[in-house]
Parts: structure tokens; C-alpha cells; sequence
DNA sequence: CATCAGACTTGTATTATAGTTGTCTACATG
DNA sequence: CATGTAGACAACTATAATACAAGTCTGATG
């Protein structure tokens, strides 16, 4: 069986690289030739198949390091919407609107499995503007370590710190009603995006469940497709039953 | 009985490499002449043979390499809306509404860069009932290789086949008007979910872009996040101008 | 302290070579 | 006529060797 140097440098290197510290330098790539005794295009192809497995990076006349950030955010190019807000240097702000335990409805329930609920309704709003109105469900014996306070001035995966894991995502579109176009400041009728979020934790059970509502004027979901494209249908669709 | 040459070195070969790791390298077409005292031709006819069940593929200088998986959708557990349809019995066929060679309007031939462009919009229909509204736009140097019955009976991806790359996906949300809402069997003012795609070829240089339309209570997007969760907020959205 | 030269780094070409597949022609054999 | 052998050539790939541009750091110099 033949193979390929630069594809077993690079299997090198993915060894190295998951056993050094994140910002570590690697050796140059000049050092790195003579050690594999192999040309510097060589040692580059290799460097650059793990660059883009998002180990490691480099910049020029520095050197290549380790990431600092170990897990490559493959899914989606953009962070978080506070996040964009921030560095955009736009005001972010969340106006809870209802905090009450009560009993869950009964397409929450089925996911959660609790027979009463903490259920948070808010707006946010960027430089004053309403840009989504959020509802979340968690189980009430989670929830009664919250405070409204603490739900106001903390978006609430910082107080589940560490607790959440993965989540699945489903996005659809809606028309506003009485109530969100109040809410949202836009005619009745008007687009929205609905997007209901399942988060996991730890373990892979679902401890929180949540609804958002967007303007479909102002908001859009971009999700990056980096490998092969299967199809021009877009990735993810799914017709519901 | 007298036994065919290729067809004995193609059974062997498919043995080998069932037991193989995906992606690894055969060896070259005169090792394996020598090896089973063949000349090139014969051992390439029973390559031939063995890359027509899909168990291998060759690139011309780099060699004969072990099929991978067709694709690696790390993206989401979801496969493409075809294949999804097709597994579940359902069928789906689509059919072309125009196909025209045009100057393109603003937006496209920004992404673009093109001046003349093909336009194709067709519906797709799952069981008889349509559940999409799909505009393909594309250079026209392109598009003056397919013909109209080209695009009617194959997807796009494979008339394009080997050439698309990745692409970048905006979901939003929009009301049907009523050019479309005659089209997806929906009362004017209902919700629908639109996707605009931009595909790029093997250079990351844009060559396709085409917007989805699809009925709001039929459809909705799936995006599984295996990762640590940074927010309760939707990954991925953002706030367009 | 500010500045500048020099050593070292990555980024990006070009050229060369050996090895590979893709394709063709010519010929032999049953 | 299907099957197999032998050979030649084009096109492509991986790799090496080299050169130069451009960015980063360090330390000497004034």
C-alpha cells in the first residue's frame, strides 16, 4: 500500500498538536523539513490539511501555533447574536415580560417531562429596537434557584454554566398575531422566523426548551456549508407531518 | 470452463479492498501488472470494473484510492429533501416553469459577477403536491451547456457535478404573494420560509445562487448543534441591514 | 526613548523530476 | 471477434530545490 507523505505528516502533527498547549508555537517550518526530511512544500501541504481541521493557525513572519480554540465552531461562521450586537457596538438589552411556575403545555411537556415548569417570556432589544421575543421553558426544580433578577440582568445559558451540551434546532416561519406584533413593532401579518431550540445537558437530556420570534425583516439565519454540497436544496429541510 | 483474466483480478481486487481503510492508495497500475503477471490494459479493465460498483476511484496522476463515504454530513443528521423523500416511499418530481438566458437583476449579478446569466425556476412536488418554489440562477456560459430537458430531468448538483464546493445559506421568512402563493397551493399572506444559497466552485469563487421558497407549514429547518451551546439564542442569526 | 538593521519567520512564486493515470496504436492468440 | 500483450505518449500529481516578498521579533545605536 502506497501513501502519501504529506498526509502522514500531517497525522503527525494532529498527534502533537492535541498534546500541546493552546498557543504553543510549533517549530518552523524550515526545522520541521529537515526533521521529516521532506522539501518545505511538503511540510506546508501537511501544516495546512491541519489549519484546516482549525488545530492549529499561522501568521506570517510569527510562526504556526496551536488554536486556542480546540473545538472548530464548524457548524455556523457567526457567534452568538449578543455577541454580534456587542462588537458591532450596539446596545443590548432583554425586558422580561412573565416569570411564573405553572403547568407546561403539553407539546413542552412531552419533551421535558416535568409536571410543572419555570416559563420566561422576554424581549430583546438592539439600541432600543425589538428584535426577538424569547420564551423559555426549564423544569421547575431547576428553575426555583432563579430569580427574576437573575433572568433579567443574565441571558440564561450563563446561569446553567456548564450544564448545557448540545441542542437541536429547528427553524420555521410564522406570520405575526395580535400579541408578537405588539410586541415586535411590526404590522400584523407581518413575517416572522420561528426558531424553537431543544438544549441538552451533560448527560443528552433536554433541560430546557425554548421559542423565538423574529422579525423577518431584520433577521436572517446564515449557515456555512464549507465541504461538498450534496444538493442545491438547502441542507436541513425536513417537511414536517 | 474457461475463466476471463479481468474478471479474476477484478474479484480479487474487490477483496482487498472491502478489507482496506477508506481514502488509502492502491498500488499503481505496473505494480499490480507485475504482481498478477498482467499486462496494464487487463489490470485496468478490471479496475474499470471494481470503480463501476463504486468500491474505488482513481485521479489521473495520483492514483487508484478506496471510495469514501459519499459524503461526510457533519452538518446535519438530515440528508438532502430528495433522499429524504425517497427513503420514506414518497415520490418527488419537479417540473420547470422557465428557463431563460437574461441580464440578471441586481443582487444576483453582484454575488455573481456575471452580465448575462441563466435563470431557471421550477416547483418541486412531493406525492403530486408542491412544497417548493426554486429559482436557479447561474453564468450563462454555464448554463448554455444544459439544455431545458437537462434541467428537467436532473438536479442541478449533477449537471454540475465534481465542480461545487461549498456554500453560504441565509434562511429567512417572507409572506406568499400571489404569483406564489398560485404556485404552492397557499392563501396569499402565508407564511414562507425563504433560503437563498450561494454555492462556490472548487476556487471558493461564487457559480451558483438560487432561492427556495417553501411553505411554512409544510417545511422547517433542522440544525443539530452537537457542541457546547454558547447561548440560548439561535446560532447562527443575525441581523440583516 | 525612538529608530533602524539584521536575523528569522511565513507567503508565494518558479523550475525540475520522477511517477501516475488516461488514451491510443499495433500486434498476437484462441 | 473477444481477449490479452506490448509500447508510446499526453496530462496530471507529488515532491524537491530555490528564490524572493513581506511580516515579526530582537538588539544595537544614536
Amino acid at each position: 500500500m502506497r501513501s502519501i507523505r504529506y498526509q502522514e505528516i500531517a497525522d503527525e502533527l494532529r498527534d502533537r498538536v492535541r498534546n500541546a498547549a493552546p498557543g504553543s508555537l510549533l517549530p518552523s517550518e524550515s526545522e520541521l523539513s529537515t526533521e521529516f526530511s521532506a522539501s518545505r512544500v511538503t511540510v506546508r501541504r501537511a501544516l495546512e490539511l491541519v489549519r484546516d481541521d482549525g488545530l492549529i493557525d499561522a501568521r506570517q513572519g510569527f510562526g504556526w501555533f496551536v488554536a486556542t480554540e480546540p473545538v472548530p465552531q464548524r457548524l455556523e461562521s457567526l457567534g452568538t447574536i449578543e455577541a454580534q450586537l456587542e462588537t458591532s457596538g450596539r446596545d443590548a438589552q432583554r425586558r422580561v415580560l412573565e416569570f411564573a411556575f405553572e403547568k407546561p403545555p403539553a407539546h413542552v411537556r412531552r419533551v421535558l417531562g416535568a409536571a410543572k415548569v419555570l416559563r420566561v417570556k422576554r424581549v430583546n432589544l438592539a439600541d432600543g429596537e425589538p428584535f426577538a421575543v424569547v420564551t423559555v421553558w426549564c423544569p421547575a426544580e431547576l428553575g426555583e434557584r432563579f430569580s427574576l433578577s437573575d433572568v433579567e440582568r443574565h441571558p440564561f445559558y450563563e446561569l446553567l454554566d456548564g450544564k448545557l451540551r448540545g441542542a437541536t434546532q429547528t427553524i420555521g416561519a410564522d406570520i405575526a398575531h395580535a400579541d408578537e406584533a405588539d410586541l415586535l413593532a411590526v404590522p400584523i401579518g407581518a413575517p416572522l422566523l420561528k426558531c424553537r431550540r431543544v438544549t441538552n445537558d451533560a448527560d443528552g437530556r433536554p433541560i430546557l426548551m425554548s421559542e423565538h420570534l423574529f422579525p423577518a425583516h431584520r433577521t436572517e439565519f446564515v449557515v456555512e456549508l464549507p465541504n461538498d454540497v450534496p444538493s442545491v436544496t438547502p441542507a436541513g429541510l425536513r417537511l414536517v407531518e
